[in-house]
DNA sequence: GTGCGTGCAAAGACTTTGCACGTAC
DNA sequence: GTACGTGCAAAGTCTTTGCACGCAC
């Protein structure tokens, strides 16, 4: 599936920026990690990105911008995010993984078009009082969820 | 563990293992295809999985039980049985793929317990309703779904 | 000064492909 | 008899790892 066109309805906004790197250094200090100049770098564009974005795209951007950054430095830092809960590994299809900034503890879903390929990021409230629920009623917690719903247009 | 309103499943009993065959020989010779003896065996053994599986150990319990299929023939009719609607291509991690029977149309939600690896299959009817809607209030028509929710036991 | 981090290239894991032979229809 | 299917091994993708050098603290 060639993935086209990535719109988004989830511009993480200023309150949520904000915070975003300070989480992530306060993060990295508490492990007694350092906060190196790549792995600010590798912040400050996955923020720009404003939605999903693959690790390839991700390394083609920073080079864009004259910084080089090793792919395995990338994949490490992606690692790193993703355990302090900075952003969300998202996994549609086999052929990449596709990650976002985790905005707030809410999971998320993704409406995927099947025909055109195109994926748009929704938050549906709903859903986590369903998930909560379904969640309670086994005695269970939820940590965190994905959706993903495949749709067509028309009809 | 049968709890209120959501219905645990995924054990696929006789009424819809019988017509699963069919519409693979159906859908296989729609295309002009060939239902061959190692798309025979695959299709049973997933059907004999009674629910979440890798290609890993399709490939694994084909072997032991003398027959031999090469990984190749297994991905390509894995493939295939995701176009027919057979199966559905199943992604929660990035380590492997997994696949499961389709059961119906109404997509699936994935109990994956955080800490120990488990995975549960559920049937949330409620979840189709909330889906259907929020395509229809987009003017999309919703073709599934794929839902998984992390958690821990205990509260 | 001491770890932790980085880049590079090689290694890994899973999946796909090319090709010649085999077989369902 | 004619496609289509299969097995094998090689090739591909994305991701991870090992190692020596470099830098944040």
């Amino acid at each position: 599936m060639a993935l086209g066109p990535i719109s988004s309805n989830l511009p993480p906004d200023a309150e949520i920026i904000e915070p975003m790197c300070a989480v992530f250094r306060r993060a990295i200090k508490a492990e007694g990690l350092k906060y190196t100049p790549e792995r600010a770098q590798i912040l400050d564009t996955i923020i720009e990105f404003d939605g999903l974005f693959e690790a390839d795209q991700l390394l083609e951007t920073i080079k864009e911008r004259g910084h080089s950054i090793s792919k395995a430095t990338v994949y490490r830092t992606l690692k790193l995010l993703e355990s302090c809960g900075i952003i969300q590994h998202v996994l549609f299809d086999r052929e990449q993984s596709h990650y976002q900034l985790a905005v707030g503890n809410t999971g998320n879903t993704l409406l995927i078009h099947a025909d055109t390929g195109e994926v748009e990021t929704l938050q549906i409230p709903e859903l986590i009082e369903l998930r909560d629920r379904i969640c309670r009623e086994r005695g269970l917690k939820a940590q965190g969820h994905r959706l993903q719903i495949f749709v067509t247009s028309g009809k």
